[in-house]
DNA sequence: GCCGGTCTCCAAAGCGCTTTAAATTTCCGG
DNA sequence: CCGGAAATTTAAAGCGCTTTGGAGACCGGC
């Protein structure tokens, strides 16, 4: 059933469907309600792919998935932030439409999806610090929003992000606070903005106590359990071990558990342990006392607001670029403590 | 830059232009030689909604990813899924559009996807036993796979699935091998198809041997790391203990580790345990010998299958529905030992 | 009774592409 | 040099919708 059919059927124009539909004012009440009792009736949408053409909206928004395997780190994470983007376009009617695009093709593949018209706005993932596809995708003029900043970008865009710097300044001063000198940090992919933000964070509380870091307790790559094992095994093995970890991702930080426990120390008392924690849904930090103290910012939670946050900036052209920082909380749980008093 | 410009910077019709660039014969070497140079240098793209409205095809397919929170655990392998089908669809030219749908609206919902005509096919997620998803699209008439399948469903219908009841009869019998009796299972949500797929070959494997299955050592639920340390707990505090231990997923299997450790005891002597792997890219299952022994499956490789699956079926129309069953390997990893004589 | 204004409604153009039907050009043997 | 087949090219219709520019109908005021 097309509009043609339904406005035949009804005896009117396809105008005044259309605009009875629509909610345009110039047509009658009475009209407007046959209108709409007959399109629910015979189940009418109209077609999208005609309505996009006609009226230049498509009506969907982007997502561009690097695929590397520097990038595959994004992955745990992916599926919470897009469903919570999801529940956004939802509401505001918008489709969502996902490219994985090799790293090489970027450019190409932004070039491609503005001039295919098939998205209203991009969404950009995983921005690393002086990221290229930002001046891109300014210069090709098609609106977006970064999930995430890119330090180093001097005219401004739309973002969203947690103040990451913010949350691991405050989990080093707790860690601090409790006695501890030699914190260990257990970072994601230092190219990653955020974890250079984390980083940034970390060596700040150290510096406004005067503390140098140890470039032994630095640690940077993707977030993987074994990453984390293999991280405490090494530096436990020092001769002046740290006596708290700060930790990236939660996945790790399963992994600094295992490591910990096999050596018999005692999670919370013999070493501590902050970890970033995304709030995955399916990766919960304990059920009522959280597991792991922890800075915790809700993915998905992010996901909901970037996306209303694009679709804002898209329904108000001409507007300048929105940005939203998130704080995270940080939430006590069982696996900090005093530092021990070791010799 | 579009087809009415670019032919007539070439003088030449917008038949000829379209022609040359999608490949008919009807049209010259020479002229066709000078049109693609023509669209190369001017960057163009056809319009992706234009093309659609006048062929017919949208070039999209749309998963639709249930939202209750009965299917969170989909998340997980959610991503890795989705970048294996990506790769298919980008390699032949189709979009990928995503629907998070609330599980009452899942009908309303495909009904809107062909009202619209925003895609050309679907795939569906996460089948329950008897999935109401099935009749209802097959009535509809949209080509769709599904990733699973649904037992009880009389009609033929697309699908695409690993093995689940061999590879947990395979695992199990391993296990009944190496002298294990009591075996825990700890498995997924069973109305989700595949968990009911795997107990069935745990307790296959069990009846072979003339084993009855204690159904204290039988357990299903959302695969969390707390719900696999949970899980052991409580079945170590029985009489007459598991000595391994059949898990789902390689995050409950963290857990399931972790209370091992945590009692004292050394995973693959005192207590075995062997896991389903998805494989993911987040969460290898070790680096050289994997950690633990698991029935190992690729979830990126099914997506990138399933997805080249409804692609076939969607271009050559008319055709009965295609299926594929994925064996997945047994991998021997560190987990598992003879079952220790205890008294 | 006529006129301007307000409500409703409609015909038709246009969005950018494909494709059918037809026109034009080219080619070649006779 | 011609006629007809083959090779190229084109005009125009159509995909399903929105939207512009009017056209009738109806109203109150003079």
């Amino acid at each position: 059933m097309n509009l043609k059919q339904l406005s035949a059927h009804l005896g009117l124009s396809q105008t005044t469907v259309s605009r009875a539909l629509n909610g345009y004012p110039e047509v009658s009440e009475e009209t407007r309600k046959r209108v709409m009792q007959a399109a629910e009736q015979h189940n009418y949408r109209p077609n999208t792919r005609a309505k996009a053409l006609a009226t230049g909206r498509a009506m969907a928004i982007g997502h561009v998935i690097p695929l590397s395997t520097q990038h595959e780190m994004m992955n745990p994470i992916f599926g919470d932030f897009i469903s919570g983007a999801g529940e956004s376009y939802s509401r505001a009617g918008y489709d969502m439409v996902l490219s994985l695009v090799a790293d090489q093709e970027q450019s190409r593949a932004y070039h491609e999806m503005v001039a295919k018209r098939n998205v209203d706005g991009i969404v950009l993932h995983a921005p690393k610090m002086r990221d290229a596809r930002i001046p891109l995708l300014q210069e090709i003029g098609l609106p977006f929003a970064v999930h995430g900043r890119a330090t180093d970008i001097a005219t401004p865009y739309s973002w969203l992000d947690v103040n990451n710097t913010s949350a691991f300044q405050r989990a080093t001063d707790f860690l601090l606070d409790l006695g501890h000198r030699r914190i260990c940090l257990v970072n994601g992919q230092e190219s990653m903005d955020f974890a250079f933000r984390r980083r940034r964070g970390y060596e700040a509380a150290l510096k406004a106590r005067a503390i140098v870091p140890d470039p032994r307790l630095l640690f940077a790559g993707e977030m993987t359990e074994v990453y984390g094992y293999d991280t405490v095994r090494r530096t436990q093995s020092l001769d002046d071990p740290p006596t708290a970890y700060l930790v990236s991702s939660i996945i790790a930080a399963f992994g600094v558990r295992r490591a910990i426990e096999e050596a018999a120390l005692v999670l919370g008392r013999d070493i501590s342990v902050i970890t970033h924690d995304d709030d995955l849904s399916y990766l919960r930090n304990g059920s009522d006392v959280p597991v792991f103290t922890a800075t915790r910012s809700s993915v998905r939670d992010a996901g909901r607001k970037l996306a209303q946050l694009l679709i804002t900036q898209i329904e108000t052209p001409g507007s300048s670029p929105l940005t939203e920082l998130l704080e995270a909380e940080l939430t006590v749980g069982r696996s900090t403590g005093p530092a021990p008093n070791r010799i």
